[in-house]
DNA sequence: TAGATTGTTAATCGATTAACAATC
DNA sequence: TAGATTGTTAATCGATTAACAATC
């Protein structure tokens, strides 16, 4: 028992890393009516072993009850909570092409509380174009913008060549976190997260497994 | 020194998640023109420790040589076939919509050996559209052009809701990987390879970092 | 040759799993 | 109450780092 703190020794990627699955998982579980869930049973459905899901939601507090398990909903969100999830976050799309018009449209985001507040391009043929209540406009805005606006992460879907420079204009203003889908490998400043999406490295992990005929 | 056998004792997974990320710093420096590299030099650019370099290769085989590190091309030529990356593969997209034209139009995978071969969807909107030398068609076709063609990997771009439906075709299929961008997690039959790419996960461990504000 | 750097073995560190007292 | 299940401590397992003999 006992414990209800949390925030003072670190917690380590791996679980946080687990955290967005267990969500999901109660998510699910609360749409298909469940209102109680065992560690036992969220394991043996998530492939996973209860005792690591117990020892992942100790790091940040005593959710569950002896003998009952842990009430879905309340469990849910808690962990809405420890993500982050209970506020709204605005996020710019710097590179309007395919992935950033995918990225925009895509409805799930703003269930999540991710709602999008600009597009850029250097491309002329996109700038002025609307999707949804957003106009793309050129980069040599950005740095204007994002002076005047709050924005809380910029989602860069820009080729590589142009990441580097992209990013000096970034760091010199509010955004606190990158959301990367360019293969570069950004070095932030202190204070500035980036999260990196590299899908080349995610398709070539499974060409690898192919390879090797791995199912995992 | 000895080890140039590779395959019998397994690799783990946190081993072959570094691959990529060398295989790329690599493709740069042949770009800048060395020639050779350490695996201290390798290890200060990319923010990891010698160790690790040399260990991880190890696995592999012995590609260095004492007193003057590996040879750049070679390491890098290594590493591509580690990956599987000395074949092409064929992909279908299973989903045309934003994300999937996202996939088809990005030159990237191209480039690494991964060529798109048809595209699937069920939204009339849509179909009939063609994309570079792909048209869109109906998701009904899918299984005959599976059995017809050699596809080796489905890009799954479609609502979670669709994902199981359609991950069932599929399984009765030759194709022996599924690069899931969809929300569901798929229990693929033995012999089948997925590889997950939840971008609302990875947006809710960026939001985590910045509520904790841990940059990383 | 002497300096540099590998591949590998040993030591350390961290993460996962097992066990169990506490208690609903 | 008796059975179930938690949170936590201890044991195990695996991954990372350090050290070093071998040798280019």
């Amino acid at each position: 028992m006992a414990n209800v703190n949390s925030g003072d020794k670190k917690i380590s990627a791996a679980v946080i890393k687990r955290l967005p699955r267990y969500y999901r998982y109660l998510s699910d579980l609360i749409d298909s009516g469940a209102t109680r869930v065992s560690s036992k049973e969220l394991s043996e459905t998530m492939n996973t072993t209860a005792s690591q899901i117990r020892q992942d939601l100790s790091n940040f507090g005593c959710f569950g009850q002896q003998g009952y398990g842990y009430n879905v909903v309340t469990l849910y969100e808690e962990i809405k909570n420890i993500l982050g999830l209970k506020k709204l976050y605005s996020v710019a799309i710097i590179g309007a092409g395919n992935l950033g018009q995918a990225l925009f449209n895509y409805s799930g985001f703003g269930k999540r509380g991710f709602y999008f507040v600009g597009m850029f391009d250097i491309d002329e043929s996109v700038i002025g174009k609307t999707f949804g209540n957003v106009t793309v406009t050129h980069l040599d805005t950005l740095s204007e913008f994002l002076k005047n606006n709050d924005v809380d992460i910029a989602a860069l879907t820009i080729p590589s060549h142009a990441a580097t420079e992209v990013s000096e204009i970034i760091f010199k203003t509010n955004i606190k976190g990158i959301w990367n889908f360019s293969h570069a490998d950004l070095d932030a400043p202190e204070g500035i997260c980036v999260e990196n999406v590299h899908l080349t490295d995610s398709l070539m992990i499974l060409s690898y497994r192919l390879k090797e005929g791995i199912v995992l």
